[in-house]
Parts: C-alpha cells; sequence; structure tokens
DNA sequence: TGTCTATGTTGACAGACGTCGATGTCTCGT
DNA sequence: ACGAGACATCGACGTCTGTCAACATAGACA
C-alpha cells in the first residue's frame, strides 16, 4: 500500500498547489508549505544545498560539506537530516561515506510555487 | 546620494545573485538571501502574501486580512511589518486605513533564484 | 578482535521567534 | 475639543532553533 498523508515529506505534500500569488492560500496548504521554506531559510543550509546542486556528478560527500564550512560537524550533521527530512536531499551511503545529492525537482516545484511562471 | 548597502532591503540585496544550483553560493550571498526566505517561512506570513496578491486592485486592506486570521490584531500588525521590512510589502495610508501591496517582482526573483528557469 | 575514521545522535544552553494584552498614535466625525 | 475606530508599538511569556561537546554507531583494514 501507499505511503500516508504523514508520511510524506514536506516537497511531495508541497508539490499540488497553485502559485502563491494567484489565489488566497489556504491556511492548510500553508501549513504545509511553511516547513520546506523553514528548511531553506537558513544560511548555513541554504550554502549546503548550493554545494551539493552544484557539486560535480550532482553529489557531495559529508567529508567535503565539513570542510566547507566553520562549524562542527554535528552541526553540519544537524544540517543535513533536515533538508533531508523536507525531501530536498537523498541520502546514500557508499562505505564510510556518505553522499548527498538534490532531489530533482523539489527546488522547482518550490520556484513554480513562488513566481508562478509554469502553466 | 543613494542608499547604502546597509539600507536595502533584503529584496534589493538578492536581486542580483544567480540560481542557487548553478554555483556554490558565497557565505555572504547565502547571509542575504536567508533573512527573505525566512519572512515568508512562515504560514501566516505566506496566507497574508497570498491574500494580498491574489485580493482585487492588488491591494488589501488590514482591516480585511485581520478577519482572515484567529489572531490578535497586533500579531497581524508584526508579520505585515516583517514583511514590508523584507521588501515583500509595499505600505500606504490612506485615511484611517493601511493598504498593503505586493512589492512586483520580488517573488518572481526568488523563483528565479531558486528554480534557475530564466537566462 | 581491535583500532581508526566517517558520520549520526544526545543533551544542554543561549538567542530568536510567535503570540498576546496593554498602551500609544493618528485620523475622522460630532 | 472630544470620543471612537484603525493600526502600530511595547513588554512579557513560552516555544522553537542553531550550536557545541560528548558519546554512539558502523565500515574498513590490520
Amino acid at each position: 500500500m501507499s505511503k500516508s498523508l504523514l508520511e510524506l515529506t514536506p516537497v511531495q505534500a508541497v508539490a499540488c498547489c497553485s502559485p502563491v500569488t494567484r489565489e488566497p492560500l489556504s491556511a492548510e496548504s500553508a501549513e504545509r508549505i511553511a516547513p520546506l521554506l523553514k528548511a531553506i531559510a537558513d544560511p548555513v543550509r541554504l550554502r549546503l544545498l548550493s554545494l551539493v546542486a552544484s557539486h560535480a556528478d550532482g553529489e557531495a560527500c559529508v567529508c567535503d560539506l565539513n570542510d566547507a564550512f566553520a562549524l562542527s560537524q554535528p552541526t553540519i550533521s544537524h544540517h543535513l537530516k533536515l533538508l533531508h527530512e523536507a525531501g530536498l536531499l537523498d541520502r546514500e551511503k557508499r562505505g564510510v561515506w556518505v553522499y548527498y545529492r538534490i532531489d530533482a525537482g523539489a527546488l522547482s516545484d518550490l520556484a513554480t510555487l513562488l513566481g508562478g511562471v509554469s502553466v
């Protein structure tokens, strides 16, 4: 059977909605979208997202990401967890290393929601 | 003379940046963009923005906005202030009433930043 | 088996955030 | 001048968030 609504990541729950500027957002929609924006509304997570997205092969090892910040490893791990739970980053363990990869379409769904560009 | 960098609203400071996914975001860029995302990363502010944007004539009176929420008037006023300071809403007092209007292009700048759709 | 390295988890703490009631300010009628 | 209504500001409160040090876990390799 399929996953219940409560098991959806924020991006999955948002993909359906029409642009913010076209019609008033329902309270329920707003409650679903806000956590996704909250996930990227932090300078560290924004850079993490950007680093992964612009990295060769579209994926980056945690060890590379740690080095890019003057923050402790647990703190980076914490931010990566939030991005992963929001559905923005995919996580894959290969040997000792863990690689994160941008969830294709997640950001563009958000962009559509804000700008109302497509359809 | 022109406004200094420190006087720019978040949207004005962001308008220049290239999409998040194209190249790693500098720490400085991330610090400028994050506050703008923080401004819309709240269900109440998201609905306020949507209400104003989709309202007739593109503007809405505070009195209308208050009625749409089960929140106190000071709380709504607080959220409107944040959106205004972020550069997302313009404010105009006419007589007894205050009208808020979407700052044209602010949301689409953000959308471009996230999705990297245009150019 | 044991040790080293890479990463996640836990618990704690300071600061930021969302909310409210009380109060202030401005504008319009009377 | 006075009162009433619309909106902003202030001060306080509980909760959430970002950060760290300490610890836990899991592969790789000797």
